[in-house]
DNA sequence: AAAAAAATTTAGTTTAAACTAATTTTTTTA
DNA sequence: TAAAAAAATTAGTTTAAACTAAATTTTTTT
């Protein structure tokens, strides 16, 4: 598979890029080991992942050297965090699903979810809140109907 | 990347057995090249594909015999293709995104999304459409919506 | 029924992304 | 500051999934 996304950058590259950005927002500075935690890799991994955004210009990189993201790669990897963030807020706050399934399902979508569905769930998201008189009514609501759907299972 | 989803299968495996109960429910016989064809790649991606997925016994493969699908895999074949449909239909006719793009995310998300979540969709929609007296009414005021927030924006 | 065409398979290559083990560099500590 | 520990990198391997080109088998046509 070549599986080239949108930007240029696979959805492994992508998630790298991605954790670079989370680690640097914690800390000082981006150390190996701690994305290597974060994804679950080695760090043999994620040396050869950073070679790969350093040569596309997506961080500055040199052996041993510090870890700093690009102009470019900082408008990649924000983007990426923000689609992130959304996706997670629709399943989690929306759904009603579990934040642990929503994180997970949210960090595979972000990679490949086009523009327009974002756009498209951010809007629904939107009008059903207004719609229901703010999200929490409609939390309640929701939660009520799921309860009544699994009773009236459960009661054939 | 190992790449290994819930029954097994590799994202790329799935689309393949998906393939061949698409093909056999239109056709009589399962050509590799109306494989090939639909998804995009060679002919012998797909006999490489087939053997691996005889090998796992989701089908009856032998070199230029007839290919079948084993009860194994036509109850995953299945499963996918259902999770395909109410994926596809929850981003065009809820979220209103172009049919197109709503089928390309479908694909995709088809292969790793929690059963959770996707109960959590249906139930969902479910909800929004009946507190809405109906999806013509429900598509009708959202299209509305967003028309309105458009002007909004370009307002500005 | 033999030749031609089409379809399938095999063989071998490429690429991305992971790994382990060994080496090198940096940092910490005694 | 020299030795030990930690971190990072390199070298080399593995796997899955794609590809092309060549060989084989099946099907069709003359």
């Amino acid at each position: 598979m070549p599986e080239i996304l949108h930007k240029g950058l696979s959805a492994s590259l992508e998630d790298y890029l991605e954790t670079v950005l989370a680690v640097i927002s914690e800390k000082k500075a981006v150390r190996a080991k701690d994305i290597a935690q974060r994804l679950g890799v080695s760090r043999a991994s994620v040396t050869s992942a950073l070679q790969a955004l350093g040569e596309r210009k997506y961080i500055n990189y040199a052996p041993y050297d510090v870890i700093t993201l690009t102009e470019e790669g900082k408008a990649l990897a924000s983007e990426i965090w923000s689609k992130h963030h959304l996706l997670t807020s629709f399943f989690k706050d929306l759904l009603g699903a579990e934040p642990v399934l929503a994180e997970e399902v949210a960090c595979k979508l972000e990679h490949f979810v086009p523009n327009q569905i974002l756009e498209r769930m951010n809007l629904f998201n939107e009008f059903i809140v207004q719609q229901s008189g703010g999200l929490d009514l409609l939390q309640k609501r929701f939660e009520q109907f799921c309860i009544e759907k699994q009773k009236d299972i459960s009661g054939i």
